[in-house]
Formats: C-alpha cells, structure tokens, sequence
DNA sequence: GTCTATATTTCGATAGAC
DNA sequence: GTCTATCGAAATATAGAC
C-alpha cells in the first residue's frame, strides 16, 4: 500500500486501515497481557500482528520500549474510564448503581489486562506511579473523588457516615477481584459464556445489595 | 560438611540446618514469587541460595521442574491454611470473625505469592487443576465446605438463607483484593508497617461488620 | 518501509575434574 | 556433592539490499 502522511494514495481516501505501527501495538498489547513482560516473545508479537519481526524494531528500537508503550496505553485506558464511570447520577443510589454496573461492564471486557497489570506493577512499581500521576492529572484518585461524594451524601443524609478508605476497598475488592479469580477457574470447569454472563449480573445485584444496605439511611420506611 | 543419611556426622547430631537442596528450595521460591517463572533466573536463585548454579541441575534437573516443585510448595501450603483456618467453631457469627481474622492473618504473610499464583495460573490452567485436585483430596473445595456450613446455620436460624457462591465471592474478594493493590501502593506512598497493620486491623472488622449485618437473624433485638 | 541474513547476548544445561 | 569450563539454543537487536 502506498502511504503519505496517512493518506491512501492509491484510493484517494483518508486511510481508516490500522497504520502497521497501530497493528503492532494491538498485537503486543494481546501478547504482553497473555505472557507478561518477560514470557512475551518479539517473534509472537510480530506473528500476531502479522508482520516481519523486524519492523518492530524499526517502529520501536526496542522490547523495552514497546512494552512500556503498551502499558502507557493501558494505564490511560483503565484511568480514562474509571473518571469517566465515576462521574454519574447525583443522588448516591443512583450512583452507586451505576458505578457498579459500569465498572463490571468494563472488567468484563478487559479481565486480561487486570492481572496482567497488577503482576507487572508488583515487580515493577513504577507502574503505580505512572497511575497515580495520570490519575491526579485527571483531577485526583478515585479515593478523592469518591470521599468528597460522600461528604455531599452525608450532608444530605442520603447516607450515614463511612470512611472512604474502606468504602473504597469494599467496592473495589467486590468488582475486580471475580474478574482475576474466576477466568481460569471458568476454563478448567466449563463454565460457558452464558453462565458466566447470568453470574456476572447476578453479582451486580448482589454486590449493590451489599453496599447500599450498609450505609443507606431508611427516612420513615421499616 | 559431612553427611550421611540426614546425620551430621561430624558432630553427631540430627541435622537441622537445611541441607542444600532444602536451601536451594527456599531460594527459588523467593526468586520466583518476585520474578515469575519467565523473569527468573537460574544464576539469580543459587545467588540468592549462596551455592554455585551447577547444584540447582544436579538437585532439580531443569528449570521447568524446579519451578514445578516450588508451585507444589505454596500450593500445598495456601490450601492446608485455608482448610485449616474452616475449620473453627460452631455459631456461624464466630465462625465468620475467626476465619477473617485468621484468612487476612494468612495473607499478610505472605501475600508476595498471591499475585504471582494468581499470575501464573492466568498463564497456565494446570495451576487450576493443582488447586482444585488438592482440595478435593482434602474433603472438598471452599465452596462445598461454606455451602454446607450455611445450609446448617440456616437451618438453626442463625443467618438468612444465602447463595453459596455469592458468600464465598464477597469474602474471598474482601479479604484477598487488599493484599494484591496495596502492597505496591504503599511502597510508593510511603506508607509504614505500623500503619499498613492499623488499617489491616481495621478491615477485618469492617469485613465481618459488613458481612455479618447482611445475613444475621435478629432474635428479638432492634 | 520492508525484507533476508547475521551479529550479539543471555541463559539453561552438560562434561568432566576433584 | 561440588566446582570450573563450556556448549548450544533461543531471543533481542542490527546491517544492508531492495
């Protein structure tokens, strides 16, 4: 294909085909996440994306620097949508509700990349820098966010008083941590999709449930 | 020094300092659990068990197998805690704060392998099998084991009725998910030890409050 | 930009002396 | 059982033609 600035010549067109940097990072995206840093082979990346290992080089310099492309990438993505998720609803119901269902919507799509980054930010904690950094570039930690919610929700006594940190913990722990057990415990057992989707929304419910009863306050209803 | 047969013969004695394979054993267990399987190094275990590289084949022939061994290990280990720690008490409300207290005791410890296992069994599903099939020849997974501790307090009218698998889900999520963020956060936060245990401390009841509220029976009490 | 061929390095594994 | 020395495979990275 004959390319100039992005261009398609050959047809005339604005090109809407991945450009071959693009389609390496989709392809090292799959392989970081699936093998980790140090299993991920540039061979494999380079099969995936269907190209010559070579041009990985050539768009990339190196292994190094691919990877960490890759995690910018994902960390952007994961930050991206927490903020964006958490900005719903006024009333702290509603919230809750929608936060609940949004982020196990999101982590059913992207469980891949869940252990995978909190194995690499374990071995590697500049990871979690790079997280905290983007997350306070987008205007503070979910922690922040999610205390001055409360706060409001407190003031009009939608709620009673609770401690964001262990708020935080609770919502978080309930919504992730089925994503990074329930994966590889599905593919041995012969959990089907379909089962695994009626239990995912089931959780959602329950998880609600769970959290809302405990710090909801009953204005005159038994 | 001189051996035979487990014996210190030079002085005598019943040997309790570890024998080499024993050092060896403790040393890849270390390496992996930070590295991985992939980013360990066979150079960096003997360092880090101070015997020359060499010894790591004679002992464990490859690699591949050393690692094997060294899963073995900590399997056998989270699966004797977990059954272990189940098995405490007759009310359900003790048994709930007994085994929080005593799971998160667990994790505290040693939650340098719980990512890594839950990393590695993501990679390869054997992990799974392992697990599952140690549990079985234990008298059954966590899941039997709650399912018919709740069918019993249910039946004493000690809890509501509750699904199985959405109990264990919330206390495997509330207990575990801490463990796997927060140790790479604090080590970026500057968060001590004395402070991580206050706030360890403080979720093992914010986890049985949250848990025991939800399905308690009260008996004439507000 | 893309290919083939090759350089360079790292690492698991073995041989053989002691 | 333990050591030194070394092999051979793999994997990252580069050179140079097209």
């Amino acid at each position: 294909m004959v390319k100039f600035f992005g261009y398609n010549i050959e047809k005339g067109l604005p090109m809407k085909e991945a450009s071959t940097e693009k389609v390496i990072l989709t392809a090292a995206r799959t392989v970081f996440t699936r093998k980790g840093k140090d299993g991920a082979r540039m061979q494999e990346i380079a099969d995936e994306a269907g190209v010559n290992k070579m041009l990985l080089h050539y768009y990339f310099r190196s292994k190094e620097k691919l990877f960490h492309r890759v995690v910018e990438e994902i960390i952007e993505q994961v930050v991206n949508s927490v903020v964006k998720i958490s900005a719903q609803a006024e009333r702290f119901e509603d919230f809750l509700r929608t936060f609940i269902d949004l982020h196990i919507d999101f982590l059913r799509e992207n469980h891949d990349m869940l252990t995978f980054l909190l194995w690499e930010a374990k071995k590697d904690t500049g990871l979690v820098h790079t997280v905290l950094g983007k997350f306070s570039s987008m205007g503070g930690t979910p922690l922040d966010y999610l205390a001055a919610k409360i706060h409001y929700a407190v003031q009009k006594e939608e709620i009673r008083p609770v401690e964001p940190i262990e708020f935080v913990l609770n919502i978080a722990s309930l919504d992730i941590f089925p994503f990074i057990v329930l994966p590889p415990i599905a593919s041995v057992v012969n959990l089907s999709d379909s089962r695994m989707d009626a239990l995912v929304e089931k959780r959602k419910k329950e998880i609600f449930r769970l959290l809302w009863n405990d710090i909801k306050i009953n204005n005159g209803k038994s």
